[in-house]
DNA sequence: ATGCATCCTTAACGTTGTTAGATTTAACGG
DNA sequence: CCGTTAAATCTAACAACGTTAAGGATGCAT
């Protein structure tokens, strides 16, 4: 019995996430209100509290929707497979799955991450070991991926959300960095800051940092660090 | 006249701006309203609305203040320095920079970068020019640097504003990693996932990544590329 | 039928950003 | 000294938001 009714009421939360998550891609994050969503339920506002304790509760759980059930599934690393393809790859489907929701970055930005998330870092974590990381190499390395991820994403989707992503713009963007010759052939050169080739060679650069790392600790020159790092106390408080 | 008249309002508003990063760090982004700044300013407030369009723009200038006032002064990269720990210091300040507000990186995060840092990334491809990058892998490099950056502090922000940066939770959240060991024995060796090390380390990696691709370049040996990069074509629309 | 849990309603509260319009304040020309 | 004008703020109010309180329906079990 008890089985039959969580079910029940947990349909009803995954029909409401479903329906929020809808409403987010049609008018983004800033006007995905309660009365909103309430009305696409067919219902008044205050039904979605017997759902949810608050509104955070149900953005979390939308995030946990994006971030776990859409999200990615990672088998570990493949015999005889490159681990370098096989992370990159994740991140790029990580990345693709965020840009397939509206705001999903300021979404999901600074949320605990789920039970499926960790899951998966244990899954990257014990590949890159076997092929010869340190364990504290391979988190360092799936950290920096993930900032860089979160950072990029999220500057992205503020580019489109202002309507800037148009190649119209891009032109008098162009002319407003006269005073930047670098700066502006750089640009010119890649198309846009937030590009596909930006986010594949910022993606390959920690990857790359990455591999460095894996020789360097191969050969067993532990001291020897190729740049210097700073402090050791972690930041409490 | 007008110049009079003009810079008389620019230190209105600037006083605005001031006390309103004041009051950032007292009560934090969520409870920063108008009607609160007004009255620190001992004023109601529907004034405000005569020196800022709307909140929005208050926001905007309270970003371009800490980006750019009270960011680093950086100079070109100084004969004989390795541009390695000049760029790593670079970004090491901005950070600093960051952190010294309250929940400065969600307020900065998708925001156009100002004059201020638009020079600063002038600078900066100059420099790297100069030490042999090429235009497109200096502008990589920033792009993911800057991108790294800002995930990292927007991750290490909400974990401080919800109080779980304390080495009281710590112990417990260990608890909750039993089912992933290699996590949880990462977790040990690290302390904490946003700790100086991890900041550290990524940004190593980055910068790692850019010296292999500097090597690389300058051999010129510009087909072997050292990981594949997907896709040519900038994500337009 | 009675009781109980589920699910939703109506009504309202306090707070938010924002607007409209009246009002004070200070400076300047006659 | 007076009257005009612009600058800067006031009071009052609006619509919309998240949220709470209290109470109806609905359906199932005893």
């Amino acid at each position: 019995m008890n089985v039959v009714k969580l079910s029940t009421v947990a349909l009803e939360r995954d029909k409401i996430v479903v329906t929020a998550l809808r409403l987010l891609d049609e008018v983004g994050l800033e006007k995905l209100t309660l009365r909103r969503l309430a009305a696409e339920l067919g219902v008044q506002a205050p039904a979605l509290y017997w759902h949810f304790r608050n509104k955070q509760e149900l953005l979390d759980e939308m995030t946990e929707v994006i971030t776990v059930r859409e999200g990615p599934r990672l088998g570990p690393l493949p015999e005889g497979e490159s681990w370098e393809t096989w992370l990159a790859e994740w991140v790029r489907e990580q990345r693709r799955v965020l840009n397939s929701h509206r705001d999903s970055a300021r979404l999901t930005a600074g949320t605990h991450p789920g039970q499926g998330m960790l899951s998966t870092v244990e899954m990257i974590l014990g590949s890159l070991i076997r092929v010869g990381f340190a364990v504290e190499d391979a988190m360092w390395g799936v950290t920096a991926l993930s900032s860089f991820l979160g950072g990029f994403v999220l500057e992205e989707q503020a580019d489109r959300e202002r309507g800037s992503g148009d190649w119209s713009q891009f032109e008098e963007a162009l002319e407003s960095l006269a005073p930047y010759p670098h700066l502006r052939e750089a640009m010119i050169r890649i198309g846009g800051p937030q590009s596909q080739d930006a986010f594949e060679h910022g993606m390959a650069l920690i990857i790359e940092g990455m591999r460095a790392r894996l020789a360097a600790s191969s050969d067993r020159q532990e001291g020897h660090g190729d740049l210097e790092v700073e402090g050791d106390r972690p930041a409490a408080g």
